[in-house]
DNA sequence: TAAGATTGTGGGTAGTTGTGGGTAATTTCC
DNA sequence: GGAAATTACCCACAACTACCCACAATCTTA
């Protein structure tokens, strides 16, 4: 069974060898559609974590930056942060993407890793890191709910 | 895996040797174009750095700027700031360009440099101006800034 | 339930990449 | 015009990365 392409939902507990390589669950794998060539772009999350796209879904991100004037510095700062930290990896025949040492110390990863489905993106987390977001965000705004609410149906 | 052509992303950090030679790092390279005939197109950066950019964008800079009207003073300064310090710089067997003395200067390079992809280009940084840079940047208006990022980052 | 396929994890190896320096060709300057 | 300085081209090597194989655990299927 397989949900709607470049769609990711659930948890899975892998590991980061000493290579800095962790595994893509096969599920994320297989609904990954072809255009992708097998790659993913990495990058910062806006959370302590690591942010992965399909690359067709980066490349989205990519050309709106391309469109932004390097002429204003608010722009060049924007398009600085977000393309500095990327990179693109594809996954090997073991189904596994190589991470960046920078990304690695950004989302103080350790031996174990959670990963996140995050509906179009996926993300890698400390498990411990996530925890502790987990519990920041109990005290949210149940007025910034409400908001949501007008936006979302579940 | 190949990313867009003449698409640059990601942080490298490299050495400035003895003649005036950086690597551009192996994907930078792998993702120019035939056309550009590896090619760059180094000029100053509106920030202390070092733009580098693939031969045929700069081209296509090169013909905005012959539109822009001399008759405007801001135009003439703009047109004159850009092509004075540009110069081509095709890289070596090793994959290495050559920089200027002036741009060196200009960016105040020393041994460690760090290169940034910018998507259209590439930027040349001494780390720690890099740095400064990126401090003062935090004082950048965050309304405009989170208005960019809601309207790229998904 | 048993056999086969798939999945997650570890490690070895060959090729690639970054860096330093040498030499010949070219340019500059007196 | 010739010496000095600069530039372009080449080779060498260490470090790293991508690719390959192996294997145990889990899931699938007959």
């Amino acid at each position: 069974m397989t949900l709607t392409n470049n769609t990711f939902i659930g948890e899975y507990a892998y590991s980061l060898d000493s290579k800095g390589r962790v595994n893509i669950p096969a599920k994320f794998r297989q609904s990954l559609s072809d255009d992708n060539e097998g790659t993913f772009v990495i990058a910062r999350g806006m959370d302590a974590c690591i942010w992965v796209y399909p690359l067709i879904q980066w490349k989205d991100i990519e050309s709106n930056l391309r469109n932004l004037s390097s002429l204003s510095k608010i722009n060049r700062t924007f398009v600085r942060n977000t393309a500095r930290y990327a990179s693109p990896s594809t996954y090997d025949k073991q189904g596994r993407i190589t991470l960046t040492p920078s990304l690695i110390d950004y989302a103080g990863l350790d031996k174990d890793v959670l990963i996140v489905g995050m509906v179009n993106k996926i993300e890698i987390w400390n498990p411990t890191r996530l925890d502790e977001t987990d519990k920041q965000n109990l005290e949210i705004d149940p007025a910034a709910y409400d908001e949501l609410a007008k936006n979302i149906i579940i």
